[in-house]
DNA sequence: ATTTGTGAGTAAGTATCACTTACCTTCTTT
DNA sequence: AAAGAAGGTAAGTGATACTTACTCACAAAT
């Protein structure tokens, strides 16, 4: 099936790369299709060759990074063998790779949400598999007991994903300095245990 | 000191009531400046007149929002008495106000992270006067012994608005109904008792 | 009573930007 | 050799956010 993969074309490659570099400086909406030729130097109709528009190549690159995201997690939880080990660790794994990845967490927690069109695209497609992922060892945790049996766990997955994408938040927009181990731990201490005394 | 607060003229009442009906349409990146003078019945220059650009309106909309869902928030704090009881209402509160005005829930969730400008903006400030009421919240819960003591107060804060706008976020981007009682119910118990059995 | 100043609003630009069209060149396939 | 696809270029074009220079009304101040 997946026999010769032809590689991509060293424009496009160019045109991504400039476009990422981009990214890591301003925002999505101050960079010029003009800056991304000029700095990936090609042209800026090549651009168009590649991409159907400047917000499928955003798309595209947000793709690319969360492909690799989604696979290190999926990698790493074969380690861990109960529900809440495995949700333990997704929270320290999205946190670690949303900080260290910053390109991703931009593009995912900053720039894509205001657009319909985000969530027509591949990249779309693969953040509802990571979710679908999260929902289905909280239900292996409720089945097993480890988890309480009232819990919704539509509910519960929003407050995971939640508590750490607006963990992630001070990082991504003021590059203030996080702890991931010890947030890591704490979210799963609130959520798991509670806070009260 | 606040003696005389002249009123707002009509033209800017009328472009700031325009853009407001647009934003319950569109995204604000389709919306031109052309249609907000057309729907407002003033001309495009008046605009510029009143606001720095087009993302000082964006802001400015949301800041009015923001003032009367805070000041509502407030208001209805009063009734609570424990912290505990206070944090609860809080995440009622705020999912019910969301909810029911789509305008800033989408504004604030959707449409503003992506710019720095929004963080030197009015509306910025307004948001983190909430995030301190919450933070005060929950240090007054822990010197009461409502809530562990080793908690951290800021992770906790995290943890709340990042359930409350995420579970907000199914409803305000595909429009999918939730049972705001319920969630905001769900959202306390995870987090006040955790999720073991 | 006239001047002066100011706030509200208009009209006609302009530079910039995302995107398009037509074309060129170089390989590969038949 | 012909044909065709793939990678890439150059020169537009319409739309859009924003600017500049102006008018009008009216309230004080002289």
């Amino acid at each position: 099936m997946t026999g010769k993969e032809k590689p991509d074309p060293p424009g496009r490659i160019k045109i991504m790369a400039s476009f990422s570099r981009l990214m890591q400086e301003k925002d999505f909406h101050s960079i010029t299709t003009a800056q991304i030729a000029k700095n990936a130097d090609v042209t800026e109709g090549l651009i168009y060759k590649y991409f159907k528009n400047k917000k499928d190549l955003l798309y595209q690159v947000l793709n690319a990074h969360f492909q690799e995201f989604h696979e290190k997690i999926k990698i790493r939880m074969t380690q861990a063998t109960s529900s809440i080990a495995k949700l333990d660790l997704i929270i320290l794994a999205s946190l670690e790779e949303y900080l260290e990845n910053r390109l991703l967490s931009k593009i995912l927690l900053l720039e894509v949400r205001n657009s319909q069109a985000f969530f027509n695209s591949g990249a779309y497609e693969m953040v509802t598999v990571y979710a679908r992922t999260i929902l289905k060892i909280i239900r292996e945790g409720i089945a097993s007991g480890e988890i309480a049996a009232d819990t919704d766990p539509y509910l519960l997955r929003k407050v995971i994903i939640g508590a750490i994408e607006h963990a992630c938040l001070g990082e991504v927009i003021f590059g203030k300095p996080l702890d991931i181990k010890k947030t890591a731990a704490g979210i799963s201490d609130i959520i798991f245990n509670g806070v009260k005394p």
